[in-house]
DNA sequence: ACCTGAACACCGTTCAAGT
DNA sequence: ACCTGAACACCGTTCAAGT
């Protein structure tokens, strides 16, 4: 079992590094985050393998935060509603949180806890897209995986302009959307990526 | 006038900066790039006023290219399978240079060079976006400033899975295309990004 | 006028010394 | 068992000394 002050300082440096890396994205130093935490730089590196594995610790935090937001969704009566709150929530914490469209960029996929939760959001991505799918409000050829990667779509479209216009990743994420629904559709050209995919990627 | 050796340093690091950062990306060293063109790290910061602009005018000579591409297709007989060129034309730059992207969304918009480029980039793509509507192919609601956004759009959302799936951004070229379309279109619920947008992204 | 390489301030990471 | 801060290898950038 850990030590009382031990138990403390990971918590104050989750607490810390959460707040630094939402203002300021991944570049935010070690020193900034343990200055904040009010420990030594060296104490987070007896808690965390290194800056790789405590972004992947406050990311695994987010994704369930969200894999959560898209479980309940799923009780929604409007299965084309649901998707779009439950990608409009997704962008809305990309927005909130710098750092988090970066992690997700750049945290290793081989990390078991990241997996975890990767697989939990993977699970609430599809069971949405297979209800509007079956309703008819999406096109047949979209599957959970495409709406994943879709998460980050409008955010990463609109981030030039995220200084000017911080609301213009609405503008996208309904751009998309309308991608999404059977009126439009024309055959897609190669095959929708799979679960192997995902951990095949190795980043 | 310049010296000759300057001169031919100055082609050297252009060239030597242009490979390293289409293989390694944004991440690329100095001291790289230095090594790979022969001379001192020193001697860079003779001819570029840091990393930043150094990165400016490899990204400057690709925005180039693009736009005359761009310029090339309004020729086209078919408006629609034109703008299809172009964008598609966009991600392979972008899968074929990993430091694209990422140029674009950290270099410095008050660069006049850069600001050149770009505004040369955004004519070409209203160009191409006005025919494609005017003919009726693209959506009424849809900007040349939209598309300059969402060139970047198919292979930032396939990026997580480039490593085992590295044309998979194709599909979600298409996806986003069928967006574009007039057939699935419903209210965007903020206008497009102007001009002034562009300009006033501090970054 | 330009090139060079030592020097500086930073970064992430390691580790011997403490408690 | 954990915390600390000095030390290390890197980075981008500066600049005095050369030619």
């Amino acid at each position: 079992m850990p030590r009382a002050d031990a138990a403390r300082n990971r918590a104050l440096l989750i607490e810390a590094a959460a707040a630094e890396l939402s203002e300021h994205g991944l570049d935010v130093s070690i020193a900034r985050i343990a200055a904040r935490a009010g420990v030594a730089k060296g104490t987070v590196f007896n808690h965390f393998a290194g800056k790789e594995e405590l972004v992947a610790a406050i990311f695994c935090e987010q994704l369930g935060a969200l894999a959560a937001t898209g479980e309940a969704l799923l009780h929604h009566a409007d299965p084309w509603e649901a998707l779009v709150r439950f990608m409009t929530a997704a962008a809305e914490l990309q927005v909130r949180d710098r750092s988090f469209c970066e992690a997700g960029a750049a945290t290793s996929r081989t990390d078991p806890a990241v997996r975890a939760a990767s697989d939990r959001l993977a699970r609430a991505a599809e069971a949405l897209t297979a209800r509007a799918r079956d309703s008819g409000a999406v096109r047949a050829d979209v599957t959970g995986h495409d709406v994943v990667l879709l998460l980050s779509a409008a955010t990463q479209i609109a981030a030039p302009l995220a200084g000017s216009r911080s609301d213009l990743w609405r503008r996208y994420l309904h751009l998309v959307l309308d991608g999404l629904r059977p009126a439009a559709a024309h055959d897609l050209p190669v095959a929708p990526p799979t679960h192997r995919d995902f951990t095949a990627a190795a980043g």
